[in-house]
DNA sequence: CCAATACACTTGCATAATGCAAGTGTCTAT
DNA sequence: ATAGACACTTGCATTATGCAAGTGTATTGG
């Protein structure tokens, strides 16, 4: 019993991957985590300032998708702090082409955060960024 | 008088670029203009099938945006030739850097077409491709 | 000459995504 | 007790997406 893999469009790895990634927000979710903001409100108040029903979306979507991984920082309200998953944090050569590409090709862009200069395979040392609330309570 | 840029969202490199290609059909026909398609019935034969209507909007927009150039390579009824200008083929990088993340994190999507691995900066010799009509009437 | 077919698009309309604004629930500070 | 702040939800208006069908200009066959 072969078990087919209902590809939504086809087996490209480009459109399988847009699939995911392909719109105007998901990568500057990935973006911001991967210059380390792990909270819903920092990722608001990113200077783009997503709209919080379309980053409650994103947020679901990436986690299904196993890009972002979500652990709670406080109990009674629930808190998440989310990270990048291997796979996630593997978009940054997605993100460092699109800023090379940004950068020479749209006048007046630039690079918000050099983070994303880790030429990638920078195992993230989850154990090293302990969660932790934004105000020791 | 210093004109400002108004950037809808924010100055970044990435915010940018998305908010040219960022959807889920932009790159794709990007991928296909590399991979030496040229006319609207080629690209919408490609395998993800793109519906007539957005591959109308997307060449109007990719063009407005500087990515994709047009030459008529008929009269009467009017035909089209899309070509990438070099702004549009240094998306390739883009493209191998999602190639490479989908196939390694997307199980079952594979490179259709390999063109895409030259580098980048291979400067299109625009003079050698001449535009020519499917069949020679 | 007339009908059939093909290519390159357009147009209409239904469904889905996006985005603004306002609301909810839980804790913190005064 | 009242006023915030944080992390979300919910309601709707606008925009994008996608299927189907239509348009205009050839070419081909009888």
């Amino acid at each position: 019993m072969t078990t087919v893999k209902p590809f939504s469009r086809s087996a490209c790895a480009i459109a399988n991957s847009l699939d995911i990634v392909g719109d105007k927000w998901s990568l500057l979710v990935v973006r911001d985590l991967l210059h380390g903001k792990r909270t819903y409100g920092e990722l608001v108040n990113s200077p783009e300032h997503i709209p919080t029903n379309i980053l409650a979306d994103r947020l679901k979507r990436l986690e299904a998708a196993g890009i972002i991984g979500s652990t709670p920082y406080q109990q009674h309200p629930v808190r998440y702090a989310y990270t990048l998953t291997p796979k996630g944090s593997a978009l940054g050569d997605v993100l460092l082409a699109l800023v090379r590409w940004g950068k020479q090709h749209i006048p007046g862009t630039l690079t918000l955060n050099q983070d994303l200069a880790h030429t990638s395979s920078a195992a993230s040392p989850a154990s090293s960024r302990r969660v932790r609330a934004r105000r020791p309570v």
